[in-house]
DNA sequence: TAGATTGTTAATCGATTAACAATC
DNA sequence: TAGATTGTTAATCGATTAACAATC
């Protein structure tokens, strides 16, 4: 069980996983280390340390099986038991997020939208029809939701992860500048800054150009 | 001149800079290394090792100025200098990308979109109109553009990125899988795989619950 | 069996943390 | 001056890489 994996490690797995299915679509049978290590660009050694970290999944002499580690990585990250999802906030990104990511692929059930703005709620986002804010919480103690994505404006989330936090939901796919994990210490919170991606990129830029 | 700052240290970079900025306006004057670490959740030591980077912002006994070190961070981006970027692909995505992100505070202007979709093409966004991606080559021949924001699916991507790699475009923001990078040595890539981030969220959920 | 490639231990490298002299 | 806090060197910790015996 689980020998606290570093987050490096971690943050491997879904390439791993995706190349790999890459490779299965493309009908590869099997793979060495030192080959996936190549489509990683990473190393053999690296490759064969992560996969050891959960087990031994190659066969001496001759590699790993593509299709058997696929599903292997895929059971660790537990992606065939789905997390039910609301999603909060129906702007641009939001919609962005409900009609671009296919969550069932990725561990996710997205079961409910909700929105403050007036003009959008009643709208239909992927079959689902986005409900007023207000609706929130009754919606919260009659589903199964362990999981929200946040994709509001910093000064809402505050307010609405206290009211999320209490009614239960632990987990978080955070897309605010509101530091969640600070304030709630049991909480589960990813990140996605791309705000913060941007002015790495920008940094990255002018020190190539140096 | 920048002896080689390690990517980690860049990461943090841009969240020094939002944290000085609220820092900021909310009308704080110094701030130590402690006190900036406890907002950071980090250690004291990382923040001074991480600014020593760059030069001595500190004064001894006294801590650093807000505003002075807020503005040499944003100097250490190149936030001052703005790069002229194109995106590519007007989806869901795209459209999320072009109303939502404040390009011009994360040293990028947004001077043009194309998109293939003829329904699309005439629409517009942040006051941009979208472009047939036929008009793609002609409009970076006539304007200075040294970035691309790839909002498409993978298989799009890779002729794309051929393209505009002929053109001369060497920076990339990338929300496609395509592995821009391992194919063009000479280009600075900053990947945004929102899939992968929501796996990951999905294996600490669970590995949270055992 | 011989060749290939893993699993795993050891060595190296680099990042983080601690300590403290310098100095405001 | 005394107190506070930096800049910087040294110590520690952990991640990556290398090496190689195990074994298919």
């Amino acid at each position: 069980m689980a020998k606290n994996i570093s987050i490096q490690v971690i943050r491997r797995l879904p390439r791993y996983y995706r190349f790999l299915s890459e490779l299965e679509r493309a009908g590869v049978d099997k793979i060495s280390s030192t080959k996936l290590s190549s489509v990683m660009s990473s190393t053999a050694s690296q490759v064969r340390q992560d996969l050891n970290c959960f087990g031994g999944f190659g066969q001496q002499g001759y590699g790993y099986s593509v299709s058997s580690l696929k599903d292997e990585i895929g059971r660790i990250l537990g992606l065939q038991h789905l997390h039910n999802a609301v999603l909060l906030g129906a702007g641009n990104m939001g919609r962005a997020i409900a009609t671009h990511m296919n969550f069932e692929e990725l561990g996710f059930r997205l079961v409910g939208i909700f929105e403050k703005d007036h003009r959008l709620i009643g709208t239909m986002l992927r079959g689902i029809t986005v409900q007023s804010d207000e609706q929130l919480e009754g919606y919260l103690l009659e589903h199964e939701v362990d999981t929200a994505f946040l994709s509001l404006p910093k000064d809402s989330v505050e307010p609405l992860v206290e009211q999320l936090y209490r009614l239960g939901i632990r987990n978080y796919w955070n897309f605010s500048h509101f530091d969640i994990a600070k304030k709630y210490a049991d909480t589960v919170v990813e990140n996605v800054h791309m705000g913060d991606s941007l002015m790495t990129l920008c940094y990255r830029i002018n020190e190539n150009n140096r």
